[in-house]
DNA sequence: CCGAGAGTTGACCGACCGGTCGACTTGTTC
DNA sequence: GAACAAGTCGACCGGTCGGTCAACTCTCGG
C-alpha cells in the first residue's frame, strides 16, 4: 500500500515537474515513466489517460499552493497590502530559483496550461478556471479587508481582484518570454496601483 | 511566380490560423498542408522546418499588427490616453468575433506561443520577445506624450509601458481560461490605472 | 494454504509525427 | 526547342505518440 502511494505520487510529481518546465504536449507518457521509474502498464493502472493525469497534476499543484505560499501570503495576520507584496516576492523568488537551477523560467503552471490547452479541452480548461476563481477570491478578501480598514478608498473589489490576478499572470508571462525573473521584481509591485471603480449606483 | 507566392501565402495564413486557434504542438504539418491544399513536398520547398514556419508566422502576424490595429490604436492624432482605450476595445472585439465564430477564445498568438514554446526553443522565444519589446515601445511613446502634455503626473514610462503590456496579456489569458471575452471589456480599462514611479534620483 | 485483488511488467498496437527524396511539370531565357 | 530553375507531387522513412493487454508477483484475510 505504501508502495502504491509511492508509485502514484512519483508519477504525479514527475509529471508536474515536466509539464511545468516544458509543456503538456511536449512531454510524453514514456518520458514521465522513465523519470519516475515506473512501467507504462503501471502508469495506466493509476491514470486512465493523459488527460486524467493533467487533471490530477492541476489539483495537486493547486493543493500545494493553497497550503503553501498562498496561505502564507494571504495570512490574515499580515496587513492586507503587505500580502500583495509578499505574493509578488514569492513569485519572484520561485521563478528565480527555477531559472538559476534549470536555466529557464518555467512561469506559472496554470497560466501555461490555460493558454496551451483551453482551446482544445473544455474539461481541463474548466478545472484551471476554477483554480483562478479561487485565487481571485483570495485577492477579493484582501481588498475588502483593506477597504474596511480604510487603507484604500472604496472600489469594486471583485473586479479589481481579477485585475490583480490577471496582472500577476501577465507579468509572469512577460518575464518568461524574456527569460528573466527580474521582470517580476520590477513590474510586480505595481499590482497595488490597479483599481476598478464601483459601478455607479444611484 | 504568382502561384508560388500564393502557395507560400496559403501555407502561412493557414498555419497562422491553426496555431492561433489551437497550439503549436497540436497542429501537424500534414494538417496544415491539407487545409492549405498543398502537398508536403511543396511545404518543405518553402519552409525548411516547422520551426522556420513558426518564425515566419510570428513575423507575419507582427507585421499585420504593426500595420493594422496597433497602428490605428497608437495613432498620434488620438489623445494619448484614448489610445489605450482603443487598444483594449480592439482586443475585446477581436476576441469576441473569434469566439462568436468558432466558439472559443483564441487569445493572443504571441502570448500563447511564448508560454508554450519559450522554455524549449530559444530562437522562437527571442523572436516573440522582440515583438513584445516593440509593442512595449509603443506604450512608452504614448506615456511619454501623455506626461509631456500634462495628462499624467511624471512616472517611469518605460517600466509602466511594460506593466501595461503585461496587464493586457494577463487579461487576455484570464479571459481565455474563462472562455469569455467580456473579461477583456470589464478588466481592460483598468490598464490606465497602472503606475510605476520614477526611481528616486537625488 | 488458498484465493482474490492490488499492483507490476514489458511487449505490442495502429496512428501519426516531422522530414526526405527522386520523379515530374511548368515557366523563362537564349 | 534546348536548357535550366522553380515549383509540385506523393510515396516513403524512422521514430514516437497515447494506449492496450495478458501474464506475472505480492500481500493479506480467512
Amino acid at each position: 500500500m505504501n508502495q502504491t502511494l509511492d508509485t502514484r505520487t512519483r508519477i504525479l510529481s514527475t509529471a508536474r515537474e515536466l509539464f511545468h518546465g516544458r509543456s503538456y504536449a511536449d512531454v510524453g507518457i514514456k518520458e514521465i515513466c522513465e523519470l519516475a521509474q515506473v512501467q507504462k502498464g503501471s502508469f495506466y493502472h493509476f491514470f486512465p489517460s493523459k488527460q486524467d493525469l493533467a487533471m490530477a497534476v492541476i489539483d495537486n499543484m493547486a493543493d500545494d499552493w493553497a497550503h503553501g505560499f498562498v496561505a502564507e501570503a494571504f495570512d490574515r495576520d499580515l496587513p492586507p497590502l503587505e500580502r500583495l507584496d509578499y505574493l509578488v516576492d514569492a513569485a519572484y523568488y520561485w521563478q528565480k530559483a527555477a531559472k538559476d537551477l534549470e536555466g529557464r523560467m518555467p512561469g506559472c503552471l496554470f497560466g501555461n496550461l490555460a493558454l496551451e490547452i483551453s482551446t482544445r479541452d473544455e474539461v481541463i480548461r474548466a478545472r484551471i478556471n476554477a483554480v483562478f476563481e479561487k485565487a481571485s477570491a483570495r485577492f477579493d478578501e484582501t481588498l475588502e479587508e483593506a477597504v474596511s480598514m480604510g487603507l484604500m478608498p472604496a472600489l469594486d473589489t471583485a473586479a479589481t481582484a481579477q485585475a490583480m490576478l490577471a496582472y500577476l499572470e501577465g507579468v509572469i508571462l512577460l518575464a518568461k518570454s524574456r527569460n528573466d525573473p527580474e521582470v517580476v521584481r520590477i513590474l510586480g509591485p505595481a499590482i497595488k496601483t490597479l483599481r476598478i471603480e464601483l459601478p455607479l449606483t444611484n
